[in-house]
DNA sequence: AGCACA
């Protein structure tokens, strides 16, 4: 008779083990919960967790059996259902004996990620699209990407496994967000593990790998002539020189753009050491000048056709200048060095030198987005929005884990990073409305 | 909501 019991995985017992499986535990369940849970029955020796297609099962092992059977007999009886973060979870023992190889590499966080990334046209992400995701939780050291059997791969290097953690728990799972690649491009989803190594070796700077501790390193010839992929973004447009200047032309300018608004707007991924505005035929531009490269180029790929009001209103548009340090004769509404002390200045600048572009998104205009027509103050123009608004962390009364990471995972799906999601108007009060006019 | 070395 086709009973049960000829399908072992839906019987209603398991005969008793050590080991118990858990199913239906919320996405990103840690290893202390797991032990927080089974504490109360013994000394649990060993958990798995993540496990299976949707990362929502896992593994207790006790020290003892009677120990397993304790924590079934009290779940089986209670009116209280096991839980994790409120949700409940289903407990059995498990048809092994014991968990196996709990800790493989890519289990032991390190400071370098292995990033695999899926989807259709996954080889057609660009290592800067990399960088600009992985740059939102710390300064990204170097990056290699390469094909393997699994797809599309990608090594990144942060300075610490912290770090990378909290990219690891972020990104994990997730999909680069739509706005960072072309449209016609598939959507790429991230699977990261942590890599065994602790320092890649980057020869060359290339399309298919960077060191950005060392932007000097010499360009591989590859990278140079024939195909000139190091200067094709992903579209396949041809890229000026990266600078650590950025130019600035702003379109549709209802509402006056002034040194302040820029300050603002551009200090949102790394300190702005100096701001020359004036007029191009008519319009209005802008040099910026960031102490690298680096932070110049995660500010243009984040801003750069954005506006800086919302409704389509100073619209800008970036390119890299020719310049490298800006000569500010006079500090005026039109020309401005941040780096010479001025007390009356407001909205200093934390030097971080680019390395924690989240961290630089301290300032607090994550409020109202202002209509052009509700304005306040009737001679003000509205609020400008800061780049990567501190307001993408959720509402949550949830400890920081540590104090460098502003982005607290949400319990629920949708947004990556702050900013990343906010951007393109994902939900939340995005500190950037993209009109994409 | 249903058993893991990729």
């Amino acid at each position: 008779m086709a009973s049960l019991s000829s399908q072992p995985q839906f019987r209603y017992t398991q005969p008793p083990s050590k080991v118990l499986h858990l199913r239906n535990l919320p996405w990103e369940c840690t290893e202390e919960e797991l032990i927080e849970l089974g504490k109360p029955f013994g000394k649990v020796v060993n958990t798995k967790c993540n496990v299976g297609a949707n990362r929502n099962q896992a593994f207790i092992e006790f020290a003892d059996l009677n120990q397993a059977i304790a924590m079934i007999s009290y779940y089986a009886s209670s009116s209280e259902p096991a839980q994790v973060r409120g949700k409940t979870v289903y407990l059995q023992y498990s048809n092994r004996q014991e968990i196996v190889n709990n800790k493989t590499t890519a289990d032991i966080a390190g400071n370098v990620l292995l990033v695999t990334i899926e989807g259709q046209d996954a080889r057609l992400v660009s290592i800067d699209v990399l960088h600009l995701v992985f740059s939102a939780f710390g300064f990204v050291h170097k990056i290699t990407t390469f094909e393997k059997t699994a797809g599309f791969q990608a090594l990144v290097q942060f300075s610490d496994a912290e770090t990378a953690t909290s990219a690891k728990n972020a990104l994990d799972g997730r999909i680069i967000p739509r706005y960072l690649l072309s449209e016609n491009i598939s959507p790429c989803t991230l699977r990261i593990t942590y890599s065994a190594h602790t320092d890649l070796s980057v020869k060359f700077q290339s399309h298919r790998s960077r060191d950005y501790t060392n932007p000097y390193l010499p360009v591989a010839p590859s990278a140079i002539d024939g195909s000139n992929q190091f200067n094709l973004g992903l579209d396949g447009k041809k890229l000026e020189p990266e600078s650590n200047v950025l130019l600035a032309s702003i379109e549709n300018m209802q509402y006056a753009v002034t040194l302040d608004v820029l300050h603002m707007v551009f200090s949102a991924f790394g300190p702005v050491q100096k701001i020359a505005m004036f007029d191009k035929n008519g319009a209005l531009q802008a040099l910026i000048q960031y102490p690298d490269v680096q932070t110049a180029i995660v500010a243009k790929e984040a801003l750069e056709g954005h506006c800086i009001y919302d409704g389509g209103f100073c619209k800008l548009h970036l390119s890299y200048s020719r310049h490298t340090d800006l000569s500010i004769k006079v500090n005026n509404d039109r020309s401005r060095d941040y780096t010479i002390p001025n007390p009356a200045m407001v909205n200093p600048q934390p030097s971080v030198l680019g390395q924690q572009p989240v961290q630089t998104m301290g300032h607090q205009y994550n409020g109202t987005q202002y209509a052009p027509g509700v304005q306040q103050q009737p001679t003000m123009p509205p609020q400008p929005s800061a780049g990567w608004g501190s307001s993408a962390v959720p509402p949550m009364p949830q400890p920081m884990m540590n104090n460098h990471n502003p982005y607290i995972p949400p319990a629920s799906m949708p947004q990556m990073t702050p900013g990343m999601m906010q951007m393109p108007g994902q939900g939340g009060i995005p500190p950037f409305r993209p009109t994409y006019m």
